[in-house]
DNA sequence: GCAGGAATTGATACTTAGTCCCATTCCCAA
DNA sequence: TTGGGAATGGGACTAAGTATCAATTCCTGC
């Protein structure tokens, strides 16, 4: 499977994410570490979408020691700082994705070449507002996720 | 947590059902079993929402013989057969839902009391289509799962 | 109705993702 | 500079789901 977004990073944004994260723990009196810079650093330094497994491998490979547990505790860190996004992308783990500067978006999912395409419709974020609000349920999040062939796999498929 | 979506089911439905996945077993050389039948009353006679551990415990606590194997064996078949819906309710294991004679629907999920709400919105369906259609994506199936708080807990909290 | 081979099953071992535990180490405010 | 709370590593553990394979069941053709 080829993968998808390799949209790369922005060292400014990757230096506002740190100062965010820093006054995040600093406001819950929680500690600012070795380990933590690392893996923020990781995430926003590369490419817009990660799994945990995936960046303890990365360390591994450089040598650089970090753990896997807590590599999952800085993403539950990350996740409460509104750093990062969990998404589900029918597999049997879950992906993340780096959320600073980035507005909401929604996904497509090619089920032949696993690229993951982002898109924004503000009418229909209006949409689902408004079926909230019609049946009174306080939306605090939502994911939405179109599963199906991209166009390159189309192509590609009606030239055989 | 409470639990939501009790609807209870439909004798008709289920012998409908079950026709549904004999032809479709037979279409494909596959043998109609005890344990198949089995399951696939248990999911139609009761109700919308299902896990595969839930199912097991239900067979248990009734002596009746079914092993997890072959729990997840078959409900890979009634996906197969559209007969089942397998999705993603941000635990970590999967939630199921049976299908014949349901149109598709979305999901509300009240994070506070666990309730599932299934919702359908004819326009937003529109919208899913054309969004795809401007990018020339051929969707096979979505998924939209809205977190929040129901209407019932924030009275609740409210109350307080 | 029966035989026989393919399909299916159950039990258990295994895998994978993620969490828990706790002794050791690290951070940082005073 | 230091004291103590916070964080870490790494291995044990859990939970969901998959693979294996010998034993059993189904069902088609005779």
């Amino acid at each position: 499977m080829r993968q998808g977004v390799e949209e790369m990073s922005d060292p400014i944004a990757t230096e506002k994410a740190l100062q965010r994260f820093t006054s995040y723990l600093k406001s819950n009196r929680l500690k600012m570490t070795r380990e933590r810079r690392l893996i923020l650093r990781e995430i926003f330094d590369h490419k817009q979408h990660f799994e945990a497994e995936d960046l303890l491998m990365r360390f591994r490979a450089r040598g650089e020691k970090v753990s896997r547990a807590t590599i999952y505790r800085t993403f539950d860190l990350l996740l409460r700082a509104g750093l990062i996004k969990k998404s589900d992308f029918g597999q049997n783990h879950f992906h993340y994705e780096r959320r600073y500067g980035h507005r909401h978006h929604d996904h497509m999912i090619c089920e032949r070449c696993g690229k993951v395409i982002e898109f924004f419709d503000e009418e229909l974020e209006r949409h689902k507002r408004r079926i909230c609000e019609d049946r009174s349920f306080a939306m605090s999040r939502h994911s939405l996720q179109i599963f199906g062939t991209c166009k390159a796999c189309q192509e590609e498929s009606d030239g055989n």
